[in-house]
DNA sequence: GAAAATTACTTTAAGCTTAAAATATATTTA
DNA sequence: TAAATATATTTTAAGCTTAAAGTAATTTTC
């Protein structure tokens, strides 16, 4: 016959009851596949084409965006990475003669990253073939959906911004 | 008038020539933003708040969901990890008595490793928590917006995917 | 059923990443 | 201008991450 309503204990409660919630955790999961999934190809890819890891792609991405050179603070910022993990990125490209270090003529603090011409040269080369690859990897979207899914992910990426603003940033 | 063809050379090829990737390359870039900004933010919570690592606690979210454990192989593919990473990670959840190990019954190679009751109550709690921090960080987009980007998400990973096939996997 | 191949996992070395503390310089305040 | 505060960067310690090499057990092939 019908159901029995038994009450349910803590422990059930808490697995069953924020219903509400689910499909915005599903979309997260789903979020964070996606950009895990290429990101972990683009990874591989730029190893075995050209030895070169991505975080130091991307701060060379930055740089070749500009042509004076950034400070680590800027980078920092641009990059959403820690401070102290940009002067190791820094330490190792300059090491191996892609980047430049000046120390900035107006703040003894400061100094100015930029690329060498070797560097700038190197990046250029990887950075075609690069695009290449997403245009591969996002090819079976039509211009509507890269359209749709572009302004879809701006509105998500104001939300959570708006979300962080009050725990402290 | 019709403008005239001049001839470029290779430089200055690389940098101009590829205009019809640049949308897809903005599309990704807004994406990792978009995953990179939730991440960090759910990142600090979790430690702010239960001060656990983010890979800890997707490791036992992928345990909560299987009663019976399962093997460090399915973890590696389900949370796309190394098997080399895994292992650490298990070690100091067993160290701190979140996780079990037990050897296969059928297969002396493998363990299957599971949350012990105490790990699972804790994680349950810090669960529900972050149930609730992902829907606010998406609480802008209306039913319709998820259902959308949901859609938009899943033909991106088909993309990709397809995209890898033929280079290895 | 022995050799070959595969699978499950661990170890290693290198690099990435962060938070927190430390250092040095610059700016603001009293 | 001296003290307090803020900013730019580095250092440190701990943990995460990977690829590659190594070990052990299982499965496949002949």
């Amino acid at each position: 016959m019908d159901e029995q309503t038994i009450p349910l204990d803590a422990e059930t409660k808490a697995v069953e009851m924020p219903e509400h919630h689910r499909d915005e955790l599903r979309l997260w999961l789903r979020l964070l596949t996606c950009s895990t999934l290429i990101e972990g190809e683009i990874r591989r890819r730029l190893r075995d084409r050209f030895d070169v890891t991505l975080p130091r792609f991307d701060l060379m991405a930055q740089l070749d965006k500009a042509p004076d050179g950034m400070t680590l603070s800027d980078l920092s910022k641009r990059m959403m990475v820690s401070n102290g993990n940009l002067t190791g990125l820094v330490d190792r490209l300059v090491a191996s003669g892609h980047l430049e270090r000046r120390v900035s003529a107006t703040d003894r603090r400061a100094q100015m990253i930029s690329l060498t011409p070797a560097g700038r040269a190197e990046f250029r080369v990887m950075a075609a073939e690069h695009e290449g690859w997403i245009a591969e990897l996002f090819g079976d979207l039509t211009q509507k959906d890269q359209k749709d899914l572009m302004r879809l992910l701006a509105k998500t990426k104001n939300s959570a911004r708006r979300a962080m603003m009050g725990d402290s940033q």
